[in-house]
DNA sequence: AGTTAAACCTGGTTGC
DNA sequence: TGCAACCAGGTTTAAC
């Protein structure tokens, strides 16, 4: 479920309800991608302060004192949903002593004076790990690498044409690797394209300057209406309140292989493309 | 160095 | 109905 928009609808779905928050206790379940880095219990009498989102990463920032300033000098935990992570805001919190029983798939809760949240993730690719800054290890070697987000500044044109002329690989894996731009995932890399009219499997060095512009502004479109509409609900995708999505009723080409091409009818092709499925029509998407 | 495969997990769907 | 095979929103790690 998690690209950049799902994971930033459930971010503005936390931040508030959970901004100056009081952590009260902290559950684990079963292991997740990483181990959390720190006693859990070492975390309570912190307090939450603004929820930030970087790629398809969270950072929950905690302070010792109820109302501290900025929150990338501060100690937090940096969250990641995997591929089947999902965040439940409930109120009111879970009372201390009762239902201490974590959920099924549910592997980490914060208790705090504003209510419990819950990380449920059934095939736990998902991760929370505590860093002693943003900055700091572990969470600054996790974000290494990661591109620029969509909505940076300084990602113009030109610099987005230029990055794409460094990489031979395939343009669908280059986005996919976020090492250009963040956020798009399998979905939204394959509407991008199709927005965009580039056959995934186009080198993209090979993309020229109108088109790179063209890819650019197919990216940015689909992820804000994407974040807009509440994210892509395929199975079971909702915000930390249980607010569905609605990007699945938009979607173009993304898991209608078979079936016909939205604006010209042609038969929508499969393909592999570095493990992952793509989808695209093979005559609106040229190389 | 740069690209591709295997691994991490569970659950739902498809097909015999 | 049972069961094996395959598929899935992501990323790291190991192997060519």
């Amino acid at each position: 479920m998690p690209e950049l928009p799902e994971v930033e609808v459930t971010r503005r779905s936390i931040d508030l309800p959970l901004r100056g928050a009081r952590v009260q206790a902290v559950h684990l379940g079963k292991p997740l991608r990483w181990p959390l880095g720190c006693p859990p219990g070492s975390l309570v009498g912190q307090y939450l302060g603004a929820v930030l989102r970087r790629g398809k990463y969270l950072w929950l920032p905690l302070h010792e004192r109820a109302s501290a300033g900025l929150t990338g000098s501060t100690q937090g935990l940096l969250l990641h949903l995997g591929m089947s992570g999902a965040l439940e805001l409930r109120t009111p919190t879970v009372p201390p002593g009762g239902d201490l029983a974590l959920a099924r798939h549910e592997h980490f809760r914060l208790d705090t004076d504003r209510g419990s949240l819950r990380l449920l993730d059934p095939r736990r690719f998902g991760a929370v790990v505590w860093s002693p800054g943003l900055a700091a290890e572990p969470a600054a070697g996790l974000l290494a690498g990661l591109g620029l987000e969509p909505d940076d500044p300084a990602l113009t044109e030109a610099r987005f044409h230029a990055e794409l002329q460094r990489r031979r690989a395939p343009i669908k894996t280059v986005l996919l690797q976020g090492e250009v731009i963040v956020g798009a995932g399998n979905i939204y890399a394959c509407e991008a394209l199709f927005q965009a009219g580039i056959d995934p499997r186009c080198s993209a060095a090979r993309i020229g300057p109108v088109r790179a512009r063209r890819l650019l502004h197919a990216l940015r479109h689909t992820l804000a209406q994407a974040v807009e509409l509440g994210g892509t609900t395929l199975r079971d995708f909702h915000d930390a309140r249980g607010v569905h999505g609605a990007y699945q009723e938009q979607v173009a080409v993304y898991g209608r292989a078979g079936l016909p091409c939205v604006r010209c009818g042609t038969r929508l092709r499969r393909l592999q493309q570095a493990q992952r499925t793509t989808v695209y029509c093979p005559r609106c998407q040229r190389r």
